[in-house]
DNA sequence: GCACATTGTGCGTATATCGCACAAACTGAC
DNA sequence: GTCAGTTTGTGCGATATACGCACAATGTGC
């Protein structure tokens, strides 16, 4: 009778509005949430997210701890799953490992998420200077990095402009870009280089570097490292780059990530 | 009116059945579920499993591929989550490169996930010459690896029994044990002990090593790691003990990885 | 070509979810 | 101590939602 929106017949509200509580803990590093806090975040009335955060509890994914709930490491098995499927742990992990230890650098993997560069892989051979804790499933800004610059050259340029103009621009740093023109021809040059760069935009101090890996499917991924600044300088910076690059064929070549 | 198992009024059916879709494709590493797959595996009608993906698809966990579906990305989002809750990034990671490092072996940190050792974190030092291809949410079996039979050890003993009844064993090795009992002698030799060892039992001529990490909330964690059998035989054996067992007690200094 | 198996999807009906409203627990002020 | 305010947990009737049959379309072996 009423002419709501037409709920689309095709979509499940109820797990759609599950997910959204599973979501709800994915926002911020959080030690906990409530339930209310729960509703809060989810627009949801209360007694829907009691019932959402309940079936996840009897699913496993969440944990109760009195009027608290967390995330368990249930979680973990999704993305393992996907890991797997990809892959990773045979073909794309020992290629990062072997070039990032001969490089002396972090590697890591990156593709895009909505409106954020999210970190496939990584990894970590020494200890690196920089790593300001980020792990796989992390999220980095778009705009600031050199990962996100680059995935942004891959895409479709009126991707790009959409996501510029639907974005609130963060300053992370002094150094950091403000002017979404300034941004963009930061992203054309890129995108004509074959590579970003990041000078202090992002950390300060630290200079990150990102390449396409390919094949360009319908998902593209990068590879970045980043280094503190004035070691060695150009020189330096060219032979990560140099590095990146090989690092990058040698994937491609492996096939594994092939679109997803 | 019909008396059914009279549904859980607080638990959402629905979005249970959802979560069912997703965890079909946690099952095994697949390139890609078919629709009727999907029903397969969850048990479920063709038409509730294609509401299920269809909105999973909306919410950007699944890609959909003509008639095949393959998970996408999104789900490393909710393993970042957890990770980033309990800081893996920033306390637990580097403690773990540190010691692979220090020890030239491969660290890995498990906690228990149903019938199965589920992995947390794992620290790829050195392309080590063990890995079958493991990545963080892999799941090993509990039985013939000695993280799993760490993990075990430090569970109730009843739990441990339940969970002995229940499984099925299979033979991974010849070395393996499949005895119930002679395993679950070997779990009672861990627990006093204070770690775990398995000799073979999962890879043909590889030495794995466990110990746990503690402090013993809710949730146990071990840590393990392995290396070939025959090199300097018992000496290293016991100089990878020790470091295995230095490593766990920085990580229990830390806190951070406090009961899940 | 036919028969069989597999897959995609509309639609009436039964049922599972919605969200109000009440109750309980916690908070702090006087 | 009581009382007002806030936050949280939960039962229950109405109704919107999901179930799964049945049909159509596509793919596969003989």
């Amino acid at each position: 009778m009423a002419d709501r929106p037409a709920q689309d017949r095709n979509i499940a509200a109820t797990f759609a509005k599950g997910m959204a509580v599973l979501e709800a803990f994915a926002t911020e590093a959080e030690t906990g949430l409530s339930l209310a806090e729960i509703a809060r975040r989810t627009g949801q009335d209360r007694a829907a997210a009691r019932r959402g955060a309940l079936t996840l509890v009897n699913l496993g994914y969440l944990r109760r701890d009195g009027r608290h709930y967390r995330l368990s490491p249930r979680v973990l098995r999704l993305a393992g799953a996907f890991l797997q499927a990809n892959r990773f742990g045979r073909l794309v992990q020992p290629v990062l490992n072997h070039h990032a230890a001969a490089l002396g650098a972090e590697i890591t993997l990156a593709c895009r998420d909505g409106d954020g560069a999210l970190l496939l892989a990584q990894s970590n051979a020494h200890s690196g200077p920089v790593t300001q804790g980020f792990t796989l499933g992390s999220r980095l800004p778009l705009w600031h990095t050199a990962l996100g610059r680059m995935l942004l050259a891959l895409e479709p340029p009126e991707t790009m402009r959409a996501l510029l103009q639907a974005a609130r621009l963060p300053r992370p740093t002094p150094q950091a870009l403000t002017d979404p023109a300034a941004i963009a021809a930061a992203i054309d040059t890129a995108r004509a280089a074959g590579h970003a760069l990041s000078d202090g935009e992002f950390e300060p101090g630290i200079v990150g570097l990102a390449v396409p890996v390919g094949p360009p499917g319908v998902q593209p991924v990068v590879a970045g490292s980043s280094t503190p600044r004035g070691t060695g300088d150009a020189l330096h910076v060219e032979a990560l780059l140099r590095g990146l690059q090989h690092c990058a064929a040698e994937l491609r070549q492996a096939g594994g990530l092939s679109g997803f």
